[in-house]
DNA sequence: CAGGCCATGTAACAATTGTTACAGCTATTG
DNA sequence: CAATAGCTGTAACAATTGTTACATGGCCTG
């Protein structure tokens, strides 16, 4: 939990298969500001990491380990022939890519379309399912970091959520109500 | 120029390769609401159209013509066939994943960390790059639409990068100066 | 237990973006 | 040429989000 699986701008050997536990994937900009993507569990890799492995280019993000994770790690070297040999692994590598187009389309929807409180609720509610515990241990300030937000906003607007009977909140804990 | 190649639910059985031209690739929330993916242009497919044709799952976006555009249109039969054959059709394809991926990421980037006059201020020289001509013929409400913004915001803005001395603004014109 | 660090609550204010309303102008059409 | 529809300019105001500043209280460490 907390290592970094992949950083921005390194290269990549190995294609990573989450077997247990669960990865954040995001962005970073120039002034060091953050963006989450996805997250990624169970069964799934990271379409970036594919092509990172195939094309040979540095990583456009980051992958952090949400919580404790097992993997397999699978040389780059084999992507290429399996994919000629197996149309198992062309099926699985390509729902890969459809799922995690997806999971980024999902992301520029809520940038485009959401205000910055449902916004808010569908990460909370996300990290809660991820980890199937309605009881979130987590800090206004991470909340913000992961929206590019900032923590008096995130502050005030779970206050709001409070108010309204949706959570109860307590130091570094987030229980979700309902 | 002005055709929807593809639409959003649409079930696609063609790759399209683009020839000459060139399309814009947006999405569209419940409400009507729309923005601007990314353009593609010679050489280029479209990566979710690839996925449309591996999965066969409806499409999630929509493509229209942003200029008269020629297209060869590859049977989705081949797909698969030609990916376990051919190393060079497997990097053609890998490579197109990893360019949409990338158009993707800088989207989510612009919607992230740039305001709204940084965004237009983008969008508008991609416009002229991509045309290759200083001069667009295009109105403030179009901008609008493609920034997810509103017409009123979107002339103001134009306005006060006209009186910086960056645009020439005419009806249905916009000259970059510089 | 004292000191310090961290998380949270709150207020006041600023900046950005969106909305509504209306006026003037241009181009097209009948 | 009159009528109309569409494009642009502008003002006034509202809503959302961000910033700065400070207070309170928990928890850890020496």
């Amino acid at each position: 939990k907390g290592d970094i699986l992949i950083d921005i701008g390194e290269q990549i050997q190995f294609i990573p298969l989450i077997i247990e536990g669960a990865v954040k994937v995001l962005r970073e900009d120039a002034s060091g500001d953050e963006i989450l993507l996805y997250f990624v569990d169970f069964g799934n890799t990271c379409a970036m990491t594919l092509n990172c492995c195939m094309e040979n280019t540095p990583s456009e993000i980051r992958a952090v380990c949400e919580a404790d994770t097992s993997l397999i790690m699978i040389p780059a070297t084999y992507m290429d022939s399996w994919l000629a040999k197996y149309k198992s692994w062309r099926i699985f590598i390509f729902d890969n890519f459809q799922g995690r187009l997806n999971e980024l389309l999902k992301a520029v929807d809520s940038l485009t379309f959401l205000k910055l409180d449902e916004r808010l609720e569908r990460y909370i509610n996300e990290k809660a399912e991820l980890q199937k515990n309605k009881k979130l241990n987590i800090t206004h300030l991470e909340i913000a970091t992961d929206l590019n937000s900032s923590r008096v906003v995130i502050s005030r607007l779970l206050k709001k959520m409070e108010k309204d009977g949706l959570l109860l909140l307590g130091r570094n804990t987030i229980q979700i109500l309902n």
